[in-house]
This record gives structure tokens, C-alpha cells and sequence, in this order.
RNA sequence: GGAGGAAUAGGCUAACUGGUAAGUCAGCGGUCUUGAAAACCGCCGCCGCAAGGCUUGGGGGUUCGAGUCCCUCUUCCUCCGCCA
């Protein structure tokens, strides 16, 4: 959520920068509402004093024995005066608080400008081996199924399409890539959380989710109305909701594993082979509540930690700055890391790397005692990774001419010392 | 699921038959000191430049006025039952 303040002191930059993050909102909408709200408030703010001031009165009456029956009858209309432009305010206040929710942040100075992921720019180039091979490779769905690593049939077939399924050292490879990103993370000094996957409507409100993208959530129930996450970053940002987190406990690391729940409404057809978009992936997710003035080398360091996976695994990668007009609604910088997959002849997002500055904080109420003042953190988040397409990347790159899959040198420990998948005879 | 109890500011604790949140510890700033402690002064729930408004787990009600009375929800504790 933006802060109304700034917004009145420069409105048009506001209705600029929201525009260029494709808001349908306008901001002078919101200052009309926040205009009418402001002089209401003040109007009913003098009314209660004057009744703080004649009830004391009354009740010192009343010790003295007297009956000020006209000063309670004064005070009755008053109350009802009270009550009726109390009422008014709060409509105008939801009403203003819910435009509010609906507009995103606005992108910071160094995120490139342009409209759509063509703008994007490119900021490093990660290794890339990408040697011509002197076989066929297969895409990952057929190599897996030959492998009998993924069951994408059986998956659908007691879920539907987008729930895949791992068997055998599938399953294991899969843990071992969780396992290994946890335990990077750990050496980095982050704290791990275990987090709920069902959280409320108010969590899923915090970081952005709801209002505005309630579609493309899993709704769990009507009578509880929890929702399944979507990232962990729901439930591990939201931790600290209403909260004031001591300036000296700034930065706080910490990552969680957990499955991801997505409809993913409207990206039928393309791009839905295997494992390439799903409606439930493991991800283990980095989250920092970072000190408001250093919010930016700390976006920077999450970032590296998440190239220095794609590094230790041997997969070729890229980072991309996202442009204004493809930034995700509370993101006011966003990097993201993509794998190359040689097979898929494509580039593949496995990790998106986002700095909220504090638009989520002022969302979910988190903030810092700065000088005795009171103050938003900034919250930044970031894949760290996303296992199906770093699983996609692993089997373009890594596959042999004999049908096998090399396991990445790193993972080989958590899979009981296995270097090579072969497959079935 | 059943029965009972509890929730006051960062912690702890008060508030007559309803009269407008007292105090304490921790913390912060200052005086003093070579430095520290002690002592003393100030700050010490939120918003606001201020005036002032708001705040006793959340929401609603009664009242001129609610920590206090009523309704409701939530969370925690104790006991019983059930359960991986």
C-alpha cells in the first residue's frame, strides 16, 4: 500500500509512476476520498472533545449531588451527532483503504523503464557451457517418464493437469534440491521456518495477494476462508505482522520451504508441458525484513544468493532487471534469474527477486523504532529456488546420449553418494 | 468435542455502587562522574506540527460517560474425551 501522505505531496509523479505499473486506479480518486475524509475527521474530533470535556463535567455534577439532566440531554443529541459522522468516516476510510489496496507500488528510480518483458535488461550473464552435443536430447517429460522420475499422468489423473508426480529417485532428487538449497542458506546465516500453507484472508491481504488476484488463489473453504499459499512468502513475511522488530534485530533472514499453490488462470496451452507451469511446486523462498535505508545492497545480496545456487548446480543462467511495466504489483525492483534450457531452446524464470520497499510493511503493519520514532521496515523476498524448472534445467543440461541423467555434483550427497539416474532396462 | 478459567501499553501489576487507564521493572535522553554504578530530572501505547483524538484480545450493544454491565468472536491455560 502506497502512504496517502506522499501521495498528496506529489500527486502527479504518483499517477505517473502508477500508471507505468498498468494501475486502473487513479490517485486523485483516492485524494478526493482522502480530502473529505481528513475535514470529516477533524469535524468529529472536535465534537468528542467537547463531549470528553462535558461528561467529566457531569460526573463531577453528580458527586455534588446535583442533576445536570439538561447537560445529559445535550450530550445525548451530541452522541447521536457522533455516532452518525463516525459512521461516515469509517465508509469513507474502508472506501479510500480499498482503492488504496488495488494500486500498486510505483517502481524505484534504478528499475528500467518499458511496458512488457521485452524491456527487460539483461545484467549478467551466468556461466554457459551450452557445447553443441552430438545426440537428440529429449525434453524433460520424456525423458522423466522413461526415467520413471516424473508420473504426469498419474498426477492428472487424481488431481488434474499441473499436479505432477515424483517417484522413485525422482522423489529423492527432488528432496535433495530442497535439501540443498536449505542447507546453503543455513551456511548463510538465514533462519528456517516451517510455515502454515493455509493462512487468512487479512495474511494473504499483507503481502498483496488479495484484494486484487483472488482468482488466482485456492480458496480452501468457505466457512474457514483460509487460502492455500501461493509462496511462502505469505505466511513467513506476514510472521511479523503488527509487530515492531527492534532496529538491531534489522536485517532479518530468513527462508522456509513449502509447497506453492496457483491456478494460474488464463495460462492455458502454452508453456504448460511438464513442469514448466503448475498449480502446486516446492520452492524454498528467501525473505528479509530488511532496515529501510539499506534495503538495496541487501536486495543485491539476496539476489547473489540465489545466482550462487544456479552456480553450485552448473546451470547456465542469466539475470534480468525487470522493467517498470513488468514488475509485479508490490515490487519496486525485481530481478530475475533464468536457466537456460537447451532443449526447450528456452530461458526459464527460476527465481524472481523482489525488493517491496514498504509497501507490504505498511500492508501487514511491521515496522522499526528508529530514534524513538516509529517506522516501516522494507520487506524483500526471492526464489532461492523454485525446483521444477531448476528440474527442467538439470534435465536439458545435464541428460547423456544413453538416456541417463547426470545428477549435479552438489546433490550427490543428499542422494546417498548416486551419481548418474539410469534408465529401466 | 465437553466443563471451567483467563486476556490491561515491551514484561509485571492496579483502578469504590460505571466517572474517563495509577504504578513498577526494563528501555531511552539528560544532570552528576576520569569512566561506570547509584541518585536525581525527563521520556517511556498509537496518530497528529499542534489543538486534540484514539487505546484495556477483536467486533457489537446499553449509557451523558464502559477496563468495569450485556451479547458475540478469537487466543491461551486447566481437566475430561478423541486423534497422527
Amino acid at each position: 500500500m502506497l502512504d496517502i501522505r506522499k501521495i498528496r505531496e506529489n500527486p502527479e509523479f504518483y499517477r505517473e509512476e502508477t500508471r507505468k505499473k498498468g494501475s486502473a486506479v487513479d490517485v486523485m480518486d483516492v485524494l478526493a476520498l482522502d480530502e473529505k475524509r481528513r475535514s470529516l475527521l477533524a469535524e468529529v474530533e472536535r465534537l468528542k472533545s467537547e463531549r470528553n470535556a462535558e461528561s467529566k463535567k457531569i460526573g463531577e455534577a453528580k458527586k455534588r449531588g446535583e442533576n445536570p439532566e439538561q447537560a445529559m440531554a445535550a450530550m445525548r443529541i451530541l452522541g447521536d451527532k457522533i455516532t452518525d459522522l463516525d459512521l461516515q468516516v469509517k465508509a469513507i476510510d474502508d472506501e479510500q483503504t480499498e482503492k488504496l489496496m488495488h494500486i500498486p507500488n510505483i517502481a524505484h528510480a534504478s528499475t528500467p523503464e518499458g511496458e512488457s518483458s521485452a524491456d527487460n535488461v539483461v545484467t549478467r550473464e551466468g556461466p554457459i557451457p551450452a557445447k553443441d552435443r552430438d545426440f537428440a536430447a529429449v525434453d524433460h517429460k520424456t525423458l522423466g517418464e522413461r526415467l520413471g522420475i516424473f508420473d504426469f499422468e498419474r498426477g492428472a489423473k487424481i488431481s488434474g493437469s499441473g499436479f505432477p508426480v515424483y517417484r522413485g529417485l525422482g522423489a529423492r532428487l527432488e528432496h535433495s534440491l530442497i535439501q540443498f538449497f536449505l542447507d546453503s542458506h543455513r551456511e548463510c546465516g538465514f533462519e528456517e521456518i516451517i510455515p502454515p500453507y493455509l493462512v487468512t484472508r487479512n495474511t494473504m491481504r499483507g503481502t498483496g495477494q488479495l484484494p486484487k488476484f483472488e482468482e488466482d488463489m485456492y480458496r480452501c473453504d468457505k466457512e474457514d476462508d483460509l487460502f492455500l499459499i501461493p509462496t511462502a512468502e505469505v505466511p513467513v513475511t506476514n510472521l511479523y505482522s503488527d509487530e515492531i522488530i527492534p532496529e538491531n534485530e534489522l536485517p532479518k533472514r530468513l527462508c522456509a520451504y513449502s509447497a506453492c499453490f496457483r491456478r494460474e488462470a488464463g495460462s492455458y496451452g502454452k508453456d504448460t508441458r511438464g513442469l514448466l507451469r503448475l498449480h502446486q511446486f516446492n520452492k524454498v523462498e528467501m525473505v528479509y525484513f530488511a532496515h529501510p535505508d539499506k534495503s538495496y545492497e541487501e536486495h543485491e545480496e539476496l539476489t547473489r544468493f540465489a545466482e550462487v545456487l544456479l552456480e553450485k548446480l552448473g546451470l547456465p543462467y542469466h539475470r534480468l532487471a525487470l522493467c517498470k511495466g513488468d514488475l509485479g504489483f508490490g515490487a519496486a525492483k525485481c530481478y530475475d534469474l533464468e536457466v537456460y534450457a537447451p532443449v526447450e531452446k528456452k530461458w526459464l524464470e527460476v527465481s524472481s527477486c523482489s525488493n517491496f520497499e514498504d509497501f507490504q510493511a505498511r500492508r501487514a503493519n511491521i515496522r522499526t523504532k528508529i530514534n524513538g520514532k516509529n517506522q516501516f521496515i522494507h520487506t524483500l523476498n526471492g526464489s532461492g529456488l523454485a525446483t521444477p524448472r531448476v528440474m527442467v534445467g538439470i534435465c536439458d543440461n545435464y541428460q547423456q546420449k544413453d538416456g541417463s541423467l547426470v545428477i549435479p555434483e552438489v546433490l550427490r550427497k543428499y542422494m546417498g553418494g548416486l551419481e548418474v539416474i539410469e534408465p529401466s532396462k
